[in-house]
DNA sequence: AAATTATTTAATCAAATGATTAATAAAATA
DNA sequence: TATTTTATTAATCATTTGATTAAATAATTT
């Protein structure tokens, strides 16, 4: 086989390794998930997930790195946007949280409780608070409204758009099925924005 | 010693296992949650776990019975009650919410990311689906609003007020700290009944 | 074609972990 | 008090599980 097609099959290897990771680790957790559930995910024989990845944890960072960029990777290229408006830059956000939540409903509650058993490693990653603060979109915010702290419109977002996934479980049925979820969450891309401009217009 | 004494040495002791369960189990998820861990915490040895609650799943599902309740106990009892105003439960709800999860602040992430891991046996105890839609809340949001699903202002009203707790770890750095992450938390308190009463007001 | 390197597997190890057992101590009962 | 029941412990078991090894196979290079 030429080089080329070599490379491409270390890869499909490796990739699907690491795409079996992904699902297992996201549907399970880290503590739930067995190495061996991973590798027949992966189709693959356990020794080879250790042959490509030294252990387990090592194959979870990467996992993990990738999956927090998902999560923060929608909101992060947005808010430091200059050429939109603090409008255009809430339906941006609402639309492609929602978009892409549809496709990876179970994104959120994994990653926030993957942090929640590691904070000090996964949350001071980013450093977040800074990088916020001085964030077009902060600034915006505070340019509308100066009385009430910026970080509140933004857990209003946040809560708003990213809980109903969180909590998929318990919705989902109440909603009336799948169906029936998925048509609210397609609602609420153009409900939300409203819902948040209101409450920035309304002193 | 005495009957009542003994009494007292059973229910303390038994007690004092589920008190420790409760702590790690909340902490760590079931996954990660060791027995002897469990143990330890209750200052007890690792066999009379197994001697009071025959293994660590059955001891999960007692703590896990009570977590849920505690968690959804809050909302319960507001929602049906038709003696107060959809305003009154509004603020009942937020204020009774954030006070008991500023003391129990890891309480949703844990039931939220269990139930995920447990869909069926978890999520359908409740019949949330019936009880809500007959509930007197649910109600008075339609005959406020008939034009919007009224799950929606529920999605807003938890996603408000859950959602800081569930992203904690990551949002308490960004508000900078602890205290200013509590004294967030009280302010919502009277800021999200007001706002979700903007959106039922605002056509 | 032969040698070298990379990939894959079956078998196995060692540690972690949930659970049990057998012995002992404490308490209740008769 | 003697006996029976209940509570507690130390030691150990059996399984699970992450990881390794040594051998086989496939691919690549020389």
């Amino acid at each position: 086989m030429a080089k080329v097609a070599k490379a491409e099959l270390d890869l499909s290897t490796e990739e699907k390794i690491k795409e079996a990771a992904s699902i297992v680790f996201t549907k399970k957790g880290y503590g739930n998930a067995r190495t061996r559930d991973i590798a027949e995910e992966a189709g693959i024989n356990l020794a080879l997930l250790n042959y490509y990845f030294r252990s387990k944890e090592k194959l979870f960072q990467i996992v993990m790195a990738e999956r927090i960029d998902k999560l923060f990777g929608v909101l992060a290229p947005i808010l430091n946007d200059s050429t939109t408006t603090l409008e255009e830059k809430l339906d941006k956000i609402t639309d492609n949280y929602i978009t892409m939540l549809l496709e990876h409903p179970d994104l959120p509650i994994f990653v926030l409780s993957e942090i929640r058993n590691n904070p000090e490693q996964l949350s001071n990653r980013f450093q977040a608070r800074k990088h916020l603060t001085e964030s077009v979109f902060i600034k915006q915010l505070i340019a509308r409204r100066n009385d009430i702290n910026p970080f509140h419109f933004l857990m209003n977002l946040l809560g708003m758009t990213l809980f109903p996934f969180v909590a998929k479980p318990i919705l989902q049925p109440i909603a009336g099925g799948e169906d029936n979820y998925r048509g609210m969450m397609e609602q609420r891309k153009k409900l939300i924005p409203g819902w948040i401009k209101m409450m920035l217009d309304n002193p």
